[in-house]
DNA sequence: CCAAAATCAATCATAATCATTCATAAGCAG
DNA sequence: CTGCTTATGAATGATTATGATTGATTTTGG
């Protein structure tokens, strides 16, 4: 069976089906293991189909889970225990940035009796200030519906309106040489800025994000401490060079 | 069964009973006990439901949804049919500002095909919207936490941005001579403001806000067409003295 | 209030799936 | 035929999902 013949293959099926078994393919098709996962990746890569363990699906909100591509829900744990430490540094009335992200928005629960002010460009974090009764300022902006941020224009003019005491942000990765990283540009202005109208400004970033690489600079390490929970000697010598680190301990 | 379809299982059930068991999920899917509760905590992290002894029940809407306790779904069908006859209005391409509210709130999917771009001061919006895939700008400001709605001097900054070809508010009451009213003087000025830069604005109401009056008066009559679907004749005989009344007939 | 039953979180070993590597085979141009 | 590229299949060690077990916690029914 041609190559092409088996992608076409496979993506009928999953029209059919929605989802698909990777053992199910091999069956089918008769080629081997290895052949039908370079497929899916191909397939991947060109937007068809989104990967999952096991097989695959449609790509689209359905039954592709935000969390495969984003690992939101990866190190719950891990996060909530980086969240707690990093709101410690929070002092009763406050006024705080909240970047979009899953970690910061597990601070919340630790902020509701500072009585903080939070101002945030994370619609996820919306419902959950609301809930612990934070008093709470949205950018305003273009909705981006993967990330639940707000961003653009709209919302940089917005932050000139602010100063605050603490700015924490998320990122996708952190590295000695290139900095904070994040894939896009437009929320990477965001964090930027509002790094540049706070006092003082931590980054929240979990084991993952060590040494990782994304495609839009926010800032240089040096330009906010560093809140993680584990990191190796060597790492953590190379960091301290260009920043502060502030280490979670269990 | 893919981890995946489980969890679409599981939410798809969800949504049509409010309420499951572990054990139906166990013996539906053959999966194991374990596994299905890991799958509800893995859920539950997402906040695509809330667990509970012996199984889960769905998420408690807070800003997402309209509450279901107030009046907002008292006069829900008749909403609907009002909001359906709203949204004929607007034309392919058009800007629009939506008003934070229930009535404006069924607009949204009669304008999902319609590639219009809504700006919105609404948060009990948002995720509707980025339901339909529509095109989205928040104002930002304040968030009330009781109406979901953004208020204040950064929200009407950021309307000054922006110009609309139509613009939709709800109201708590109209009457002939005190004009459209809301409770909340915050919420007034925007809704003013908005329409200000309105080429033409729409006030929702259904038959209970007539000869009503609230605190905070928005504008008179004149300053926005009326969109209302049932009314006595002199009533409406009144009304149309002072401002055009589109009627939604059954 | 107590005790039994049900449900729970935490842990572990196992099984399934994964990315990576390497060697082979097939196709093709010179 | 030789040298090159590409596709393939098998093997590896790593990662992830799963199912069973444990003792703790919560609910239920007196």
């Amino acid at each position: 069976m041609l190559t092409n013949e088996r992608h076409e293959y496979i993506l009928g099926l999953l029209d059919q089906k929605q989802t698909i078994k990777i053992q199910e393919i091999v069956d089918d098709t008769g080629a081997s293991e290895s052949t039908i996962r370079r497929d899916l990746t191909e397939l991947e890569n060109r937007q068809l189909l989104v990967r999952v363990f096991g097989g695959a699906v449609l790509p689209g909100r359905n039954l592709s889970e935000p969390s495969i591509s984003d690992k939101s829900t990866r190190n719950l744990e891990e996060k909530i225990k980086l969240a707690k430490y990093a709101a410690s540094f929070v002092q009763e009335g406050d006024s705080v940035f909240l970047d979009a992200g899953t970690t910061t928005f597990q601070m919340i629960p630790f902020l509701k009796d500072k009585d903080v002010v939070v101002v945030t460009n994370g619609l996820t974090l919306v419902d959950a200030l609301n809930e612990h009764g934070i008093t709470t300022y949205l950018t305003g902006g273009l909705m981006k519906s993967r990330t639940g941020a707000m961003v653009g224009s709209q919302t940089i003019q917005a932050l000139m309106n602010y100063r605050f005491d603490l700015c924490f942000l998320g990122v996708n990765g952190f590295h000695p040489d290139y900095g904070y990283t994040t894939p896009d540009p437009e929320e990477a202005a965001v964090k930027r800025l509002a790094s540049t109208y706070a006092r003082k400004t931590f980054v929240l970033a979990d084991h993952t994000k060590a040494n990782q690489v994304s495609f839009a600079k926010i800032m240089d390490l040096d330009g906010a401490d560093l809140i993680v929970n584990e990191i190796d000697r060597h790492m953590m010598e190379q960091l301290e060079k260009k920043t502060t680190v502030k280490v979670e301990k269990q």
